[in-house]
DNA sequence: GAAACGACCCGTACGCCGTACGGAGCGACG
DNA sequence: CGTCGCTCCGTACGGCGTACGGGTCGTTTC
């Protein structure tokens, strides 16, 4: 088909690139006001003033689209160079980057990937966190080990996070819509707490229930966890 | 046409418990066949030989159907009574255990939560861990700070798990379908990768392609990154 | 026995969704 | 001028969750 297609026209060829950058972040901003199950390509469509079937011709389907928005998502993960010198402290900020990153669009944090594609962005995510490792001095099975467990940390608690976010949110229109906004507790796990068993759950409901008017878990506290782990990666890593 | 019904009971109250955990199995059944996408209502009625409508008779919604299922994989995560006396042990069998629950389970990670109602199972894990955490004898906001940082790096292992799992069985389906298995690197990747920013990015990804056949990460370890966690949590309920 | 009452089951229908497909407008090129 | 490619879009198909109303049948109440 394109024999002679690839390297020509100077002025004429981007104007699918704004247009593409255009769809994304749209479908972020949408995301981010009313969630991700909002985002249809109708809506979308809607939203950005062309026809239902007009963004297909930018990306190739709704879990492309998908994938960009994480990416998208990606690029505010990245940290300002220079890193700090000292690993720990650069893996630190990396690693409250991330969390914000995801605090800021909870949606980001589960979406399903599309495939194996690395993106750009999440590809220089990658490679900062590679060049922190670098300068660790270790081995490099336990550097990439090391990685991999503080993003794990993150990423998990990012999901505890958006699920507060979501019930926060419920809640909210819960209220909102009239409802009561009682705990709604399982009668199964009322029974147990009854009975004796789940003695410590059935403390923990009482003591929420009493402090504070919404029956929620804390806000959990991300940077305690964090330097744990870092405290234990610094023993194996640079035991002293 | 139901030869065999509910069995008959002076109290008229319980005649749907049979076969709502019957709903519950099948769409765990399916889910773990196809994954959770394949879990339609449609879909469910059929596999049981029901009306489309009639599992609504047992549960509220779809939402709360989900809950269900992943209130049935909170059940393999419980350990066996007695847990064991230390505490270190006994986090970390709860964490194992969990891990292995979510890994036969992938669907579960990342599935949305209903609302904010504790299911039983769930409770009882929650019970579980509190009780390890009343053996720390260290203060109560640092046990529930421990067991928090515990269960994220828990639950994060179970996204990247699960993620890898998903690119595993796309592969297979794609070269099953006879699509050829490339690694589909993006070109803004590649172009970078050139350019020489990323390149420890370009070096991974050689790496990769040369090592073995399918380019993707090696399976994620566990327990390095659960014991420099426990390591740093010990330091600081039980310095030394 | 009759009637009323549930609990259970189910078919239809509505309004969403993703997207395959074919066609229209239009600038660029031969 | 014709042709081609890209952008844009309307229509339509199959699938989804589920509201709703009606059917069946065992149990309860007179």
């Amino acid at each position: 088909m394109q024999v002679e297609r690839a390297p020509q026209e100077p002025p004429p060829l981007k104007p699918a690139a704004t247009s593409r950058q255009a769809i994304v972040e749209a479908a972020v901003e949408l995301a981010d006001q009313e969630g991700i199950e909002a985002v249809s390509m109708r809506r979308l469509a809607e939203r950005l003033g062309v026809g239902t079937m007009t963004p297909y011709t930018y990306v190739e389907s709704k879990a492309e689209l998908i994938e960009l928005m994480r990416d998208e998502v990606a690029r505010a993960m990245l940290v300002p160079e220079p890193l700090p010198g000292d690993w720990r402290e650069a893996l630190r900020q990396i690693a409250i980057r991330t969390r914000e990153a995801m605090e800021a669009h909870p949606w980001a944090v589960s979406a399903r990937p599309h495939g194996a594609r690395v993106r750009i962005n999440l590809a220089r995510h990658i490679e900062q966190s590679a060049s922190v490792v670098e300068t660790l001095g270790a081995d490099h099975e336990i550097g990439a080990a090391a990685l991999s467990a503080v993003d794990d940390y993150v990423i998990g608690h990012c999901m505890r996070l958006r699920a507060r976010q979501r019930v926060i949110r419920d809640r909210r229109a819960a209220v909102a819509a009239g409802a009561q906004p009682g705990p709604a507790i399982d009668p199964a796990v009322e029974a147990a707490i009854e009975s004796g068993e789940l003695r410590r759950v059935g403390r923990l409901f009482a003591a929420r229930a009493q402090s504070g008017r919404l029956a929620i878990a804390p806000e959990p506290d991300f940077e305690t966890g964090l330097e744990w782990l870092l405290d234990g990666i610094e023993t194996t890593v640079a035991p002293r």
